[in-house]
DNA sequence: TTGAAAGCGCTAACAT
DNA sequence: ATGTTAGCGCTTTCAA
């Protein structure tokens, strides 16, 4: 049989005392003796006493709990973000609670209502990629719920973002690629209906423009992951032999085109120098190691939280802002001679 | 200024009736008229309303919320084993609340008794390397809250366990080795204090006896990540050349040996096979892919929510129980001929 | 068919 | 220095 955890209740009834004394004693106020202070709290330790927060989120209106919505758990990305988020509230003794969306709308639709219940202190999301109607987020910050989104956002939804500077990211990368002697650079593409997908598309074709490199449509491939690159590399190479470079949306659509490129008996770096997106496990130890750009997830998940924070610290006084990450290009061996 | 969010109180009054009856219409009381039903219902409809969970948990003593206590969030295996957990919470209306011990014994024992104040439904746990003494955890079990450990388990305490067949893996993916024709093979082993770590070379050290072949201590090396594997293997190679077997203990460590044993110009598997453990994203995408086992994270998620629930249901009645998770064996390239 | 009241655990204004 | 009481949102027994 299960037991009933300790209340304040009863370490009043332990010590004779009431329970306002106990509760005051506790948290050490100045009126309470210091004889029953003592007793309060050595009998609260021994018994393992801990505060109901559901009883306190009740009475003070305010759970310390924070939301986090996700469209996918297991991905490097998105957990660097709830890491990040977990260190920060950790240390301001906030709790997160999250919820993962599966990259399905109706889930996203049905969890969005279901959260109200927890009278959460605040969401912190990234939508699914199916998302086109945002009524589902406008009730939630109607009923005073502020909302921070992250990473995959939209122009037209009026509130806290923290996005990721794609378009910049994507410019260095293609720049690096260019001073390491890359003439001919093809690029693995994303959904052009993403942002992210569109904004890394953009920030190659703004390099290219910058350094004098031909720009041509038939160097543009959609093709975002590992085996799409491993199938479709084979037939560009053949028909496009000047290829001297691949900067792919991602990091394993990136492997995918190594794998496929090795295949064809030509190197990597010495013929072909690949760069990818994201800097998963995967590119660091892969052979040869990956040239890449660090998301900071972590620190993603940092800004959103503070954000957040202040914003509903604020009581929704300061306004909606917009935080947006820096990258860090790491060149690896994969574009180093 | 963020606003309160709509209380059965509010329906009240603005229909007029007391809270009972609104609460009595809300939940389809026979009692209550129809029309007040649908008034009820309407009007909690139109303005959002949705019950305040906190208060329901305080009222019921039950806060439909289950803890998650994990060493790490960014890795495969544990994302997944979250995402087994939350697939099934979903549908049976339980919450998840993620706890981090960042692979800190401190953290873990502080978050333990922080969770205390959550007054959580159950805990699902695996535990930090560090952790040696099991009080914080005991403590938890004392006060109540029933405890799912999975994957890092020790013998120590009696508890509800899901656990992965670590030596029946081991031992059939050495097996597999031998069967590719490998007479010398060495294991690159975890810690010798966690079970894991200690079953997969019992695994190991039992296929070899099975199979005939030398036992020798010389080799066993503790090293148990890529960097350590890297490092470590040049050496073990020039002084045992007839080595022609890897089994590592995890998958990157599997890797930093075959960047080892490829930049000593030998070749995989044509001089030496190699095999890993866990199935990382990283395994597949490798070059050669990676011989490993997968461990069904969320398989063992399902499972750790599962046995909770059934053990706290029955108000622990029922006594522990152990599950153990079965493992799938995948031969890839590093290992086949 | 509906309402009043107590209570879940806790805090804080108001006694004493 | 300590106790009494009301109330956070909700359910449920008892009364009407």
């Amino acid at each position: 049989m299960l037991k009933q955890q300790i209340t304040i209740k009863d370490l009043a009834r332990i010590l004779n005392v009431s329970v306002s004394t106990v509760s005051r004693a506790l948290k050490d106020h100045p009126d309470i003796s210091e004889k029953t202070k003592k007793a309060v709290v050595e009998l609260a330790e021994k018994l393992n006493y801990r505060p109901n927060e559901l009883a306190l989120s009740l009475k003070k209106r305010k759970s310390h709990i924070i939301g986090v919505m996700v469209p996918e758990m297991v991905h490097h990305f998105f957990s660097s973000v709830i890491g990040g988020i977990e260190s920060i509230a950790y240390n301001l003794g906030y709790q997160i609670m999250i919820f993962h969306s599966n990259e399905s709308y109706e889930r996203e639709v049905f969890l969005t209502e279901a959260l109200l219940s927890y009278r959460l202190d605040g969401l912190i999301v990234s939508m699914t990629k199916q998302t086109k109607n945002y009524d589902h987020f406008r009730m939630l910050e109607n009923a005073g719920i502020p909302i921070v989104y992250f990473d995959r956002v939209i122009d037209e939804i009026e509130s806290n973002k923290v996005v990721f500077d794609d378009f910049n990211a994507a410019f260095h990368v293609v720049e690096h690629l260019v001073r390491q002697g890359c003439k001919n650079i093809v690029h693995l593409a994303g959904p052009e209906n993403m942002p992210i997908g569109r904004e890394r598309k953009n920030g190659y074709l703004s390099a290219l423009e910058t350094f004098n490199l031909n720009i041509k449509d038939d160097y543009v491939f959609h093709c975002d992951n590992y085996e799409d690159a491993k199938n479709t590399l084979p037939s560009v190479l053949d028909k496009y032999p000047e290829i001297d470079g691949v900067f792919a949306v991602n990091d394993l659509t990136a492997i995918g085109a190594i794998k496929a490129i090795k295949e064809k008996g030509l190197k990597i770096p010495g013929n072909v120098k690949v760069a990818g997106f994201t800097n998963e496990i995967s590119s660091s130890v892969y052979d040869p190691p990956l040239t890449t750009v660090d998301q900071q997830g972590e620190l993603m998940g940092k800004e959103a939280i503070k954000l957040l924070l202040e914003y509903s610290d604020s009581q929704g006084a300061i306004g909606y802002k917009t935080r947006t990450i820096s990258y860090k290009l790491l060149p690896r061996a994969s574009s180093l001679e």
